[in-house]
DNA sequence: AGTACAATTTAAATCGTTTATTTAAACTAT
DNA sequence: ATAGTTTAAATAAACGATTTAAATTGTACT
């Protein structure tokens, strides 16, 4: 590798300063035309490479945002960090992904590690059990944070996210609507704030109906197609024989029918699948998935403006951002059929 | 904010010098352990935050690798992405992460921020039609890459993929073990080497075994379940009538057997489908999915550690690492039945 | 007491930018 | 011409770490 080329290098070889380099290859008026070009024209000649860390080092902007979420594997987050993504872009903002999975200490590490590198912001969907004090870890020094999907109690910072108990009443109540009375809800967690805001939407809607809700009818832990799958077992051996299913998201959803499938049943017709975010999969699934638009890309997308907004200080963020969900109805849910899905017992 | 913390601060506090501090918080034998303990402290007390980009400006080593593929939502990706993240997690590097969406410029941009992010290597999984150029303007300047899962002509870099052409003859063959012969192609490009090694596998296979290789029984284009979900309506009104379906991938596989089950054949019955990959998914689909397993953790950690390797100075990696793929047979394909797909026909 | 040696610590240069302040040159207006 | 403006470019001081040569201190031995 030839010699490093570097703002002195350029400024050498043409015989000015490099502060006039610095100033022209930023398009300053405080250089002429003329004497702009030049240096222009010899940068691009001698293959220089701008080098962000010393200027960040002077400027203590980076252009480094990060993002950490549960899995990026995980299509939901995938829609999110997509629109994150173009967002970001617009604003030629780098950008640093992670993973935690669940790991507050993944997650610390990550926040450390941004912050080492100047990060200017970060967007985050926390891990399960983050305490207050490791957002602030980063608000405390200078990097402010947006939340995504999920709460943290007690914090105050603007956070992005679905409506998700009423998101899931709109499809406990598309269920009773088809005349389903015992109504299983499939997957979730009651340490997120999500996983409580569900389950409540859905208690709130069967109790609305007069329809008494039955605690074992919760099977609560899958959130993955694989997890979905498992809990088919599970699912077709309740005493309480349920009609249909709430699911946690669509991948549980998914799941939940190709298990039901293998036993024999046919989902859509013998039970009844709702699904939760509508993925790009859910409408090429077999049967069409009947599901909750969650507004990822809308999630994403609000998020990583408002972050924008606050570092341009064109606009401070603040407080909860709920999208409202939306009902997308297919072919998984079809109306009560008497036999119910015992063969007729 | 209170006033940042930095050497100086700890410096000040505790009366020694800057240079004290800096090697007792890297631990170096030439600073009393006594002092080193006492700056330890201090540095936790005061909440310091080392600043890797002032440390990398004069060390020149950033601990930041990037990664760039085509799109790090498709499951394949994703499987090689964590064997990354966890073979760089272990060595303490901070991993980018970015999509090029098969565009050439969106890469460009990419290699570019990261040299100016004084990145310390990088792993991409080209973009079609990437010329050598781009990979060069990393290497020249000091930035090792390694290449994924697809090649570049005429360059001479490391490469980590799994071995396409044996790979898919692998599928070819169950298939003509049960006893198909009219076999179609359904999915990939011959824009990439991974397209052509593939299309090649499966030519060489039927040659092999004495069957004419049409060209009509070829559909190229579907990469993901959508594409392969829009390509059955195309393969089952295919004159030839196959009676099977070797996919690009595992995504069109699932695709190609939804849309089939859509038209009312069953698929792994009616139509035998292989896919490729083994994602996850592969095992849960319905039917559970024949595939040929891709080593795609074995590329993504071979990769990463012949990078950190060659960083570390310790090994210098160089070739192409062909990966064995091995077949995985389940439920999606099945003997031959003599009414084919046309219902007696 | 003087010397040698090892164990600690420090001063100062350096990495490649940005930017406030100066200087120099070129015009304007009297 | 001269003082006053504008315009253009240069100087030099940061930014926050690392690193090497040099200085300081302490110990041991003759």
């Amino acid at each position: 590798m030839a010699q490093k080329v570097k703002l002195s290098t350029i400024a050498e070889t043409l015989g000015v300063s490099t502060a006039t380099v610095s100033l022209a290859l930023r398009d300053s008026p405080l250089v002429a035309l003329s004497t702009r070009d030049r240096i222009k024209e010899q940068a691009r000649a001698l293959g220089y490479i701008y080098n962000r860390r010393a200027a960040s080092l002077r400027t203590s902007r980076s252009g480094i945002i990060g993002v950490v979420v549960h899995d990026i594997m995980n299509p939901f987050y995938g829609e999110i960090l997509k629109a994150i993504e173009s967002e970001l872009d617009r604003d030629r903002q780098t950008f640093i992904l992670s993973n935690h999975y669940d790991s507050v200490e993944k997650q610390r590490n990550f926040v450390e590690t941004l912050l080492q590198l100047g990060g200017d912001g970060v967007i985050m969907s926390p891990a399960i059990g983050t305490p207050p004090e490791d957002i602030l870890l980063a608000e405390d020094n200078g990097m402010p944070a947006i939340l995504i999907a999920r709460s943290i109690e007690g914090l105050d910072v603007p956070i992005f996210r679905g409506d998700d108990s009423y998101g899931i009443s709109l499809a406990t109540n598309h269920l009773i609507g088809l005349g389903h009375r015992v109504i299983a809800m499939v997957g979730g967690t009651d340490q997120t704030s999500t996983g409580r805001d569900r389950y409540q939407g859905y208690v709130n809607a069967l109790r609305k109906a007069n329809i008494e809700v039955d605690p074992a009818l919760r099977i609560p832990g899958p959130r993955s197609k694989q997890g979905g799958f498992e809990a088919a077992v599970n699912f077709l051996s309740l005493p309480q024989k349920p009609t249909a299913a709430v699911c946690w998201n669509d991948l549980v959803a998914i799941g939940l029918m190709n298990g039901i499938a293998r036993a024999g049943l046919i989902p859509g017709r013998d039970v009844s699948v709702t699904g939760y975010d509508d993925l790009e999969e859910a409408s090429i699934a077999t049967p069409s998935l009947t599901t909750v638009w969650n507004g990822q890309s809308e999630v994403g997308r609000s998020a990583a403006r408002a972050l924008l907004d606050k570092l341009s200080g064109s606009h401070e963020p603040d407080g909860i951002h709920l999208i409202k969900p939306e009902m997308r109805i297919r072919q998984s849910t079809g109306p009560l059929r008497h036999s119910g899905h015992d063969n007729g017992n």
